[in-house]
DNA sequence: CAGTGGTCTAGACCACTAA
DNA sequence: TAGTGGTCTAGACCACTGA
């Protein structure tokens, strides 16, 4: 094998087993040399051998299995990190000139989002209806659903001039979330507000935010069609 | 303060910090002491409260700069991670039963895919269209172009049997992936595919893979509208 | 230029689990 | 039960960068 010329941090270790993986030195379901074998080889501690390969787990390229060892993953990284930002900061990086309009505010119980955020059916929720604009083009139906007993200080809010969504990253930070994602057609409700004919396709997320097991809102983002989400994988 | 009562772990340290974040003892925007100061009061060592804020870090909850400090993230971990396994053990977890079939498989020029790709407008491509079942519906067209130059190797196979997306995954591991994600209305062909009406919703993936920016495959999957995609974030 | 985070080391003990 | 990864420690040096 190579010397090992030159290995001195845990990113050059993972670049090195990178690069071994895909020049196939070790192949897809083969096991790796442990920790203790690599530190040698490659003159560094164990414990920088141990971050290399623990990063390179989290990224899904190997699989580690105490006393098994480490192999190199069956199904290599098939995963991806999107980004969401507020819609705020999406419609600024396009780059397009933010608006926001409150369209509904209404305390109501909805049987179906209450079994969505396993709440009782008749539990107290704050319903929020807005639109973010782009350019003054409708950019996003943002329908939100706020549980009142786990957030009783959303009463006081009247979203009027500051989003659910944004409020709620600032008041209720570290929420846990759901995310569903899909496409649908506009209903003719929808098709109105985003400025688009009805049945035409929209991109919806649907995401559930909850803390100790506790749901705290629920919310229905649509796009139009076109509106595409990027990511990008190492 | 509490007496930092029993925190032994980096994962104790990591709860800690986010119950003070949760509970405002940190406001957002705020900023936290530092690793040492966080090692004393946990009595442990540096190291141990320095993986914790790091990861903290990588997940987005808190922003670290040298000399600065850390501080608690403005726009707190809005990034999800979804999962997109290959379609094989998508099916398989529906339960359903997955089949495969090739549609076409073919070598060509295209203009448009090889500006994606950045390619040259004439570059050989090997364009595969296949589908993909479960119990017998259609459940996601894969439609694919291979870059013959990086990959000679395709010209070798069928991809009868094994479709593009699983022979790459164990041919060429460890591709970065550039994806896109929309929804858009199903022309005719790929109605009749997905055995859906014309103009229905459907959703689609677009993913170039790509190996030391040279491009590899693009990719396009297409699924019924009600295909959902999910994603759990801490 | 001083203080912060970023990383490496060498050694140790432990938890898990496959052989 | 032996071998693997998981983690902690105490100390050190370094790189960056904002006060």
């Amino acid at each position: 094998m190579s010397p090992a010329s030159r290995i001195k941090s845990y990113s050059d270790v993972k670049a090195e087993i990178l690069r071994r993986i895909a020049a196939k030195v070790w192949a897809v379901g083969d096991p790796i040399p442990n920790e203790e074998d690599l530190a040698r080889e490659f003159q560094c501690a164990r414990t920088t051998v141990n971050r290399a390969l623990r990063e390179l787990a989290e990224a899904g390229i190997v699989e580690r299995k105490r006393r098994a060892g480490t192999r190199v993953a069956e199904a290599p990284a098939q995963d991806m990190r999107f980004k969401i930002p507020l819609v705020e900061d999406e419609v600024a990086a396009i780059p397009a000139c933010y608006r926001y309009r409150r369209l509904i505010r209404e305390t109501l119980s909805d049987e179906a989002i209450a079994h969505t955020m396993k709440l009782a059916p008749d539990a107290p929720l704050l319903h929020i209806c807005a639109l973010h604009y782009g350019d003054d083009a409708p950019f996003q139906i943002e329908e939100r659903w706020i549980n009142l007993s786990a957030i009783p200080q959303a009463r006081e809010e009247s979203f009027q001039d500051i989003s659910a969504n944004a409020w709620l990253v600032r008041e209720v930070p570290l929420s846990r979330l759901d995310t569903q994602l899909y496409a649908s057609a506009a209903s003719a409700e929808i098709a109105k507000r985003l400025a688009i004919k009805a049945q035409s396709p929209i991109l919806v997320i649907e995401r559930t935010t909850w803390r100790a097991d506790q749901a705290l809102t629920h919310a229905k983002l649509s796009y139009r069609g076109d509106h595409k989400i990027s990511a990008t994988s190492a």
